[in-house]
DNA sequence: CTGTTAGCGCATTCAA
DNA sequence: TTGAATGCGCTAACAG
């Protein structure tokens, strides 16, 4: 029945049976009870173990342990350098703990999200990283607060009322702070551009600290959504070039994506809006290369993902019931010469 | 014993004594044998499968089964952006087979790499991916060529002699594609730019491509080699500056980190090499945003990762002994004004 | 149409 | 010091 031996693994029946012993003293050597068994059985278990190139299976032990040492995560775009940044935290901080990860990208889309996370339960993880990709808060919301599913934290987009622990971006801090530099460098109407929010918190936060911080400081401006599958963007800009002529314009993208999605719309036409606008935006310290260097929010995900992978290992095994925190981490001003007046 | 009923998530035996049959009957239903069952025991399953929202645990499933449906992934370095789009390449792949997916970050260590590999063959992967931090290639092709191990693709670096399927980059084919472009727009010396090979193929490839290409045509050049950790970057530029003030020079990066690392040895000293010299660089296509644009020879990771998994996947599938394949898949060339003669 | 039985590989009582 | 027996949750003969 069993196949040929050389294919098949070794298990500890296997070693057991070559050192003849029980699979019992097998197993204790291998959690390192030492005490329970003489030197010789130990040295000899150790050689055979050699010989036969065991290892032992972590689906059976699994199947038998409470825990699996595999975290989940979700991720709403694996593609995007921000995710990949998120990703390099988590393994880091997950790897301190010998945890595995099982990795799903959601596409973008809600659905999948929520395919990818029952999928993953079944996989029997301990807990469950997300990323939402949006527009999913009731799932999540449900996911998190029914008994019996493991703990979850969502990453880099928050979840309220506060279900389970989050970390992310202190978004109206990095726009207060865009914003008063933008302030002090003496520019006159400030346009905050994002695509549709679409349920993704970060977006929501940016928009509201953006309005807030216009309605109470003396500088202009306005929060411009456009709409990249109706190509829009070329139309809102070039409008708000005409609207605005005389003033010291400046555009704050929500991300690289804008960014970029800005600068493929002022390459066309000839919108020459970015000849006299300044422009910055959230994003990675790398900026500094696009284009002549634009002033940015570096947001440290690496961190972002470090922190959040802590936080929910730290809930894994205290199994405490510490309340649920919201940890937002402070971005950093880089300025570059796209945020000085010409 | 068991948890108190709330918190322990139903199994199949559960299943079974709510309906009042036995689990084979419901394991028949859950693989959609319903020939063989009354049409209302299947519809009492259904209901009862419901309201304990019961869901099969996959870990049992797969130590019971010779397969997991998971593929192990090791990359080098997971923040890479170029890596990213290789995973979404994956993923995308995956999706499609129902294949799960646990990645790990090597780190860019050949021996953090061999524990994750060592880790992942425990976790019953069904298969495994491999994009190589170098220097790793004898444990590689012991790894491939061990009987009982599932099989491996290397994905963007090559393995040789062929002991496994690989997918990468065309790398010569796009080392001549952009010297061509440069000899027709009149540079008269092009300096491939790279960090020190350390075993990666795909950097000795281009090595070689470019000698081969520097030895057969009528255009001169050279190799330069230099280490981040020694910083000597700016030294190498400057001396490559003097010794070709009259000719007209290109700089070739590697990839967008030494396309980034170059750009920042310029940044500071008063190195105005740039200001005369050509630049280009493999990367993707988002190098039009690079300072003016830079032209850049395009690898589309999302399709190495997606052709790699579909390769993987087929061989896991077919249980076939095709001999092994190396896909080589073309680079794109994408010119903006960096390679425009001043 | 349905159930009984016997494992998958391992960890854990409990007993010796 | 050691081992036999049991079960984690599921699947698959084999037997009705």
């Amino acid at each position: 029945m069993r196949q040929p031996r050389a294919k098949r693994k070794a298990s500890i029946a296997d070693v057991a049976k070559a050192v003849g012993v029980s699979k019992t003293t097998i197993s204790r050597y291998l959690h390192g009870e030492y005490d329970y068994m003489s030197a010789q059985t130990r040295e000899r278990i150790r050689k055979v173990i050699e010989e036969l190139d065991y290892r032992p299976n972590r689906v059976a032990q699994i199947l038998k342990a409470t825990r699996s040492n595999i975290i989940g995560v979700v991720i709403a775009d694996i593609s995007n350098p921000f995710s990949s940044q998120l990703l390099k935290g988590i393994q880091t901080e997950c790897r301190k703990h010998d945890i595995q990860l099982l990795i799903s990208d959601a596409d973008n889309s809600a659905k999948v999200e929520r395919a990818a996370m029952e999928s993953l339960l079944d996989s029997q993880v301990d807990g469950l990283i997300v990323n939402t990709a949006g527009d999913n808060d009731d799932f999540l919301t449900a996911f998190a607060t029914t008994p019996g599913n493991p703990p979850m934290a969502t990453l880099d987009r928050t979840l309220l009322p506060l279900v389970c622990d989050g970390v992310a971006t202190d978004n109206a801090g990095g726009v207060n702070l865009m914003m008063d530099h933008l302030v002090a460098q003496g520019f006159e109407y400030v346009t905050f551009v994002v695509r549709p929010p679409s349920g993704i918190t970060s977006r929501l936060h940016r928009i509201n600290a953006m309005e807030d911080y216009l309605a109470t400081h003396a500088i202009d401006g306005e929060v411009l959504i456009y709409d990249p599958a109706k190509d829009d963007l070329p139309d809102l800009l070039s409008r708000l070039s005409h609207d605005h002529v005389d003033d010291r314009i400046c555009l704050f993208a929500n991300n690289e994506e804008t960014l970029q999605d800005i600068l493929r719309a002022c390459d066309r036409e000839e919108c020459r809006l970015l000849e006299r606008a300044g422009l910055c935006t959230f994003g990675s310290e790398n900026t500094r290369f696009t284009r002549s260097g634009i002033t940015c929010l570096d947001q440290n995900p690496v961190l972002i993902g470090r922190t959040c992978a802590a936080r929910l290992i730290d809930r894994i095994q205290s199994k405490s019931d510490k309340p649920f925190e919201l940890i937002k981490l402070p971005t950093e001003l880089h300025v570059y010469p796209s945020t000085e007046i010409r």
